[in-house]
Parts: structure tokens; sequence; C-alpha cells
DNA sequence: ACCTAAACCTGGGCGC
DNA sequence: TGCGCCCAGGTTTAGG
């Protein structure tokens, strides 16, 4: 699912394809995820690309916002266009019911940003994602600190852990606290520090090696252009896999042995979501 | 402040 | 073959 890296490969593509491109038309396939008046963005260049916690912000140069948020199996793939025609895609769209045809958006395809050098398809095979038209960005002020700002200090690690009796895995997910981590890199991130994801927060000691390993899983995941693991929808905007499931610790690995000591991974059920880690090294 | 459950959604996998 | 059922899961909302 898109986490933290995932987002940030999407804004750092985009970054490069679409600043100072203007938007001609947004096209909805799917009105319940799309918020606000599309009109509304017509005629506007993009002026930035940015992120906040899994959400992708394209900034317009009118002063308004493009919100977009891939929750579990949204992607954004790029097309650019060659001389008024789509070029057709070297690459299955995982989820999007085959290959984009040249002019033709998958099945999946929930809206289409048009712009003069190309097409940005949202799709989502689920429909759980969104983007949302909004004239500023306040709705993302009660996110917590961003885990790779220098915002994120030991202390304020230190200190959200210690204001909660929950399991370490749950506050490491709460958005409210700090803002980016998902299941993928909360298992890995635990697993890295040797920590017990169902661990109460405020009892954990391995701080310090916790907020280092929050920081290296998440540069990995973005060094690697994200996970797109098997089932899962990610793709990078030019429809290439991301590498990061090469590189997993524990996530989606039941039954294999733990890369420290060998022991098998195990899965149980934290907080509704499957939690993967090894029983040995993880205390 | 905490917790749980349901809702949102649909393809895939299962049992029969 | 094909139907019905259950599952995955980020986030929000409702309710205890």
């Amino acid at each position: 699912m898109p986490e933290l890296p995932e987002v940030e490969t999407i804004k750092r593509f985009l970054e490069k394809k679409i600043v100072g491109e203007k938007i001609e038309k947004i096209e909805i396939l799917s009105p319940k995820q799309f918020v606000g008046n599309p009109n509304e963005a017509k005629g506007t260049r993009v002026k930035s690309i940015e992120r906040r916690a899994k959400i992708l912000i394209i900034k317009l140069d009118n002063s308004s916002y493009l919100l977009i948020h891939l929750k579990l199996t949204g992607q954004i793939v790029f097309l650019p266009k060659n001389k008024g025609k789509y070029v057709a895609l070297g690459h299955p769209i995982p989820y999007a019911g085959g290959d984009i045809q040249p002019g033709k958006p998958a099945r999946s395809t929930r809206v289409i940003i048009h712009l003069e050098k190309g097409d940005i398809f949202f799709n989502d095979l689920r429909k759980f994602g969104w983007i949302k038209l909004v004239k500023n960005t306040k709705e993302l002020n009660g996110l917590g600190v961003e885990p790779l700002s220098k915002e994120f200090t030991l202390k304020i690690l230190t200190d959200v852990l210690s204001r909660s009796r929950r399991a370490v895995k749950l506050v490491l997910l709460d958005q409210k606290k700090i803002a980016g981590i998902g299941n993928i890199y909360a298992n890995d991130a635990l697993w890295e520090a040797g920590i017990d994801p169902r661990k109460p927060a405020n009892r954990v000691k391995k701080t310090k090696a916790l907020h280092s390993s929050i920081k290296k899983v998440l540069k990995e995941g973005i060094k690697y252009g994200g996970a797109s693991a098997a089932d899962e929808a990610y793709i990078q905007p030019d429809a290439s896999k991301g590498n990061y499931q090469y590189h997993f610790r524990v996530y989606q690995r039941e039954n294999k042995p733990c890369p420290r000591d060998k022991h098998p991974i195990k899965r149980i059920n934290l907080g509704g979501r499957g939690t993967f880690f090894c029983s040995q090294c993880q205390t």
C-alpha cells in the first residue's frame, strides 16, 4: 500500500514532469472520489508538488491545491502525450484490468487529469482513495510529525511513546502522532530495532534504536522507489514497479526465516492489521 | 484518552 | 462451470 516512501517516489517523479504544466481538464469517472469543482482547476498551472504524510499535494497557481490520497490500491500513472496520441506503456498495470491502451483508460481509472503534455491517471481498484480540490491545506494540520524531517527528534519520539499504553505498533501507525508510516514500514522498523510490536509504547526502552530504524527503513523505501509486493497495487508513475519488496525484513514473510536469527516469522492480528515479527529477537 | 466495530469497495480465493 | 461467502486494509465515524 502506498505509504510515505511510495508517495514520496510519486512526488519526485511528478516534480520532474509536470511542474509548470497547464491543466486542460479534469475528467471524473468515479464522482464519489472527487471532492470539489474540477472546473476551478481548469486553465491553472502546476506550481509545485509536495507531500505531507501519505498525501500528495499538487499546488496550483491560483492558490488552490489538489490533495490526493491513494489509500490501499491507488495508483498515479503519468502517460506522456506524443503528438496528440497516447504512448502505450510497456507494462501491464496491476489491478488495472490489463495494459493501458493508447487513448483508453484502464478499467480501474477513476480520475484523469489532462495536462498539455500528458495525462495523470488516478487508478484505484477498491475506490478508497480520493482527490480533493481545496483552497488551503488546513485539513492537514492535525497530522503528526514528518519522520524524515529534522523535527522528528529522539525526544519527540520518546514523548509520543511515553504518552500511550497502546501497542507500540499502533502508535507508529497513528497519523496524528507520526505521519506517513503504514503497515509495511511499521513492521520492518520494529524488526530493525528488535522491538515486539505488541509492547505497550510507554514501556519501550529501545527508543533510540527505533528512532534510527524508522528513518532507515523509510529512506530505504524511497531509495528503492517504494514497495510493489505481489498483491499490491502500488507502481511508480511510469508504471514500473518499485523494488523495496525485495528488502522486506518481516512484512509478508510469514513462516519465512528471520533475517537475523532464522526463526520463522510470525503473523498476528494487531488492531485489525496483519502484523509480522520474529518472536525470538523482537522483545 | 482509550478501545472496538462497522463502513467504505471489489477482485481473488475458497468450498460446494 | 458458477454461485455465495469471506478476506484484505487506511481512515473515518459511531458508540462504549
